[in-house]
DNA sequence: GGTCGTTTTGTATTCGATTACATCGATGCT
DNA sequence: AGCATCGATGTAATCGAATACAAAACGACC
């Protein structure tokens, strides 16, 4: 054990972290003793550990994770590509991952994308160079060239709020379609006719297209049509969707119902009906998707859509956690969905 | 140049990504040249530029973040530690902060703790073995260990949502004192002499503790005393705090005005007073705090203070990147709130 | 007491990028 | 021509932990 002449300093230099170097010199054993006292404790002699564990608490030892990662190839990081967290429904999903990846030892990296393709493409390859071990997207529909970018990262990643009808790409939602399908039918029941749909852009976004898809398809179903007058697009805020539907409101026929491809829109329309003294719903229904609280606080409460976003969230990093640990794992699930009638909705008036 | 004989792969094996090695190769360049291109392409010849930037496109390849962060001690990720996303104002600071640190290049690394210290020291010492290079909180109070661990590892940090009156700390927030000390003025100025208050537990969460500081402040100031049967605690949620109102509404003498530390608790008092019969403003008067949209689309709207939640996500980033790169930063900053008055509050009944 | 198998530990290489230092060539100046 | 200077590039050491392999220690058994 020749005494290292360059590390003769009484005091610890106060700066720099301690490494498994410095552990190992204090318990008096070698790196390899540490790294697998870390990482396989049942292989190191009992008095060993005691004398490791004493130094690693000592000197607040935490492995280096860069260097772990490098080594290792495994950086126990997973990246959480998501649109906005403006939109609260959005954040219970990461949050439910979150506490899922969180239990296992995993952390959890986030970005935004603000529904823009090409930023997803751009944050998800800076993510990727920090070495997550798994990626997991919100929305079916991404640019080509990001999936080439997961084919040649050799990585576990996973869609979200949607589930691929192709089973090309591992996939954990609901039937975004089925559900405003479904809410519409439930519309359609209670004897209206004429409709208003109040979306999010299309665009690069297939859970809009989705929802708007199965608002057409329930009205087909019935014979009715939606004409391109009774349909709004707008960025999804309470005061955006309030002048999307002061435009509806002034039509001439009036639609009498008014389904909203989430709730924030349908409570910022229901805000422009209260200023514009249309009641709800005597004169016209609304609709929204998501079931949060701002709708279900709304007065009259708003009908909705109960979605699995929580489930979702948790589903998935079940899912990558368990293809990280080898073990096989369901790759596409289709989770339920409920739709909640409250006092928003009602049969149009006979007048 | 010895032809490498272990690198005779045609195929270059489409597994494994490749490194700045690979690049260098098939630039004809060394990888000190590789990432110099990277790093400081100024001090490349255009030539060598152009040769290596194309070696890089066809080779996709994207730096080895472990790698970097190990050698050169900055992984270019900030942690974020914060209660929870089930309350959507920690979200909203948080993609705050993401969008100013992805303009910089950082990414964002988040936990949650979920309102237990301990989960936060935890998670803290997890990020720290990410190598994460800089970190922001929620809230001033902390476990001891979390400020000797930061100690420790010596780099920047900031606590938001507050600001710390002894200096100790950087910190980026506003007054929750002097908020609820305002609106508790501002109902006391409508004649209100009878007051409940609804606030999260206080333990460990400084917010809670200084928002109830804050209306016992102002009472006390105005004469007047909280008593305990008037003050409920209970976790943020509409349906504990629609429990918490429903035992101030069984008082003897009734409160004539409610304070919520925030909008959830004002919502779900509301719905209890709805619930009950009680109305809003006439029998009671309610408020809240941090402006939601929840809050302000209630009928009637609720009257709230507006927090700088998205300012203080955006200075928090821009703080830590500043002082990351050595750049002086104002250490403590104070942004203003402002008091909203809506239909939630009036002066009491005169009966 | 010696041999073998097992457990425990140490030595030395490796992961991929950064960077101090060395080298080489070209240019400028006298 | 000779020497200094500067820019561009290469060589090789380095960051901290994981791990293949080697070596040592310990028992057990005959």
């Amino acid at each position: 054990m020749p005494a290292d002449p360059s590390a003769d300093d009484p005091v610890p230099a106060r700066e720099r972290r301690s490494s498994a170097k410095d552990v190992a010199r204090l318990a008096g054993v070698s790196t390899a003793t540490v790294s697998r006292f870390i990482n396989s404790p049942e292989q190191v002699d009992a008095d060993t550990q005691r004398a490791v564990r004493e130094a690693v608490t000592k000197l607040r030892y935490v492995p280096h994770g860069a260097a772990r990662a490098l080594r290792s190839d495994r950086s126990r990081m997973v990246g959480a590509v998501v649109p906005s967290f403006e939109y609260a429904l959005y954040a219970r999903t990461t949050s439910a991952m979150q506490a899922v990846l969180d239990a296992e030892g995993y952390s959890l990296v986030l970005a935004e994308h603000h529904y823009d393709l090409a930023a997803e493409l751009r944050i998800t390859k800076q993510l990727a160079g920090h070495g997550v071990d798994a990626f997991v997207f919100v929305g079916l529909h991404h640019d080509p060239a990001l999936f080439a970018l997961l084919e040649n990262y050799g990585r576990p990643y996973v869609l979200t709020w949607g589930v691929d009808p192709m089973h090309q790409h591992p996939s954990i939602g609901f039937d975004n379609r089925a559900a405003t399908f479904a809410m519409t039918q439930h519309l359609v029941d209670l004897g209206h006719r004429r409709f208003g749909l109040l979306s999010a852009p299309t665009e690069g976004n297939d859970r809009a297209t989705e929802r708007g898809a199965g608002v057409r398809a329930a009205l087909a179903q019935a014979g009715l049509a939606l004409e391109d007058e009774c349909v709004q697009y707008g960025p999804i805020s309470l005061s955006a969707a309030a002048g999307m539907m002061r435009k509806l409101l002034s039509l001439k026929p009036r639609p009498t119902a008014v389904v909203c491809t989430n709730d924030v829109f349908a409570v910022g329309a229901m805000i422009a009906c209260r200023e514009a003294g249309v009641r709800i719903p005597e004169d016209i229904s609304i609709t929204g998707m998501d079931n949060t609280d701002l709708g279900a606080t709304q007065t009259p409460a708003l009908t909705s859509i109960r979605t699995p976003i929580v489930e979702v969230g948790r589903a998935a990093a079940e899912q990558v956690i368990a293809r990280l640990e080898g073990r096989e794992h369901e790759a596409f699930q289709t989770l339920p969905f409920e739709l909640v009638p409250r006092g928003s909705t009602a049969g149009p008036s006979t007048k």
